[in-house]
DNA sequence: TTGGAATGTCAACAAAGCTGACTTATTGTG
DNA sequence: CACAATAAGTCAGCTTTGTTGACATTCCAA
């Protein structure tokens, strides 16, 4: 029973206990992604438009160029989704001001509250599964997450980590 | 061990601890695709693909509502993917013994080599960052990821782990 | 002044999800 | 047996979110 998660010796590490990691994974994520789903899908959104919103608030001015290195898709695929943030009055363009060529991303106070709702949402759950795990498995977990990043990705998570504290 | 006094330092989890596991959900994630995304890329082939190989090769002879229940998705989504399989062949599909409504999905050679090609990419990442991480976060990274499954999603992981070993 | 960088836009397309309506077998039940 | 329910599959149409490629605009810097 207290094995049952895979704490047996990492040398004797087999195919199957990998597997369920993978499994766990793949299932984790959807109740991850579960709650600010269900929020999105009252409005005409979507998980693109919550991971704008993300990091918009998490870096409140950050260039267009910045976000899409983070998010790593198409400035076609993220400028759809910024212009309908923009246009419903969520997220604000400045044009800026040390190169005015680059525009500083923000949110509105609209943005922020739908940012909230998302969030919070998804930080009751990230904060009830910590409590079922307990204290160790926390650090635990964050480090085996880390260690599956890409290196650019470990960079930027780095970056974000150091910024927010 | 683990909550003797773990319930005390968790009162002090801040919403910047959260949102730090939340994007290391995030980035971890796509680390986690990225490497058999690539080897679809170079196929006809996407994520749902991949999916699909993975669980019919958990569970061979499994039946299309049983996947459609594991997968969450609907069976036309399923249906287009696994048309393509079956015709590519990479996935065989049995009409049931016991019940002839049912069909039993199976992976023919050639669908068992390209799943050993996409998980052995995910489990060499796995494997790389458990052994980064150490045994002991290992077993935390199970704990937390399986507190943040979806009650159903909880059983139907459960029930494979079970199958499996 | 000119090249390149940052941004934005148009068009066309693809993957993968969705709903709704339907057919075809097959099975279990009244 | 008749009929309802179940399993699977299909057609049509839609949405979100990603992709390429081409191109315009603005502006900094050499």
């Amino acid at each position: 029973m207290a094995d049952s998660h895979g704490g047996e010796s990492l040398l004797y590490l087999t195919d199957e206990q990998l597997r369920q990691g993978i499994e766990a994974m793949y299932f984790a994520y959807r109740g991850f992604t579960a709650d600010p789903d269900r929020i999105l899908a009252t409005m005409a959104y979507g998980r693109a438009h919550h991971r704008a919103i993300h990091f918009i608030n998490r870096a409140p001015g950050t260039t267009v160029t910045n976000l899409l290195e983070i998010l790593g898709v198409t400035k076609q695929s993220l400028n759809r989704v910024l212009r309908t943030l923009i246009e419903d009055g969520l997220v604000e363009s400045r044009v800026g001001s040390a190169d005015r060529r680059e525009r500083n991303l923000y949110l509105t106070e609209a943005g922020e509250a739908l940012e909230n709702r998302l969030s919070d949402a998804q930080r009751t759950r990230m904060r009830a599964a910590y409590r079922d795990a307990g204290p160790e498995a926390v650090s635990g977990f964050r480090r085996v997450l880390e260690a599956m990043m890409d290196k650019e990705m470990k960079r930027r998570y780095a970056a974000l980590r150091e910024s927010g504290q």
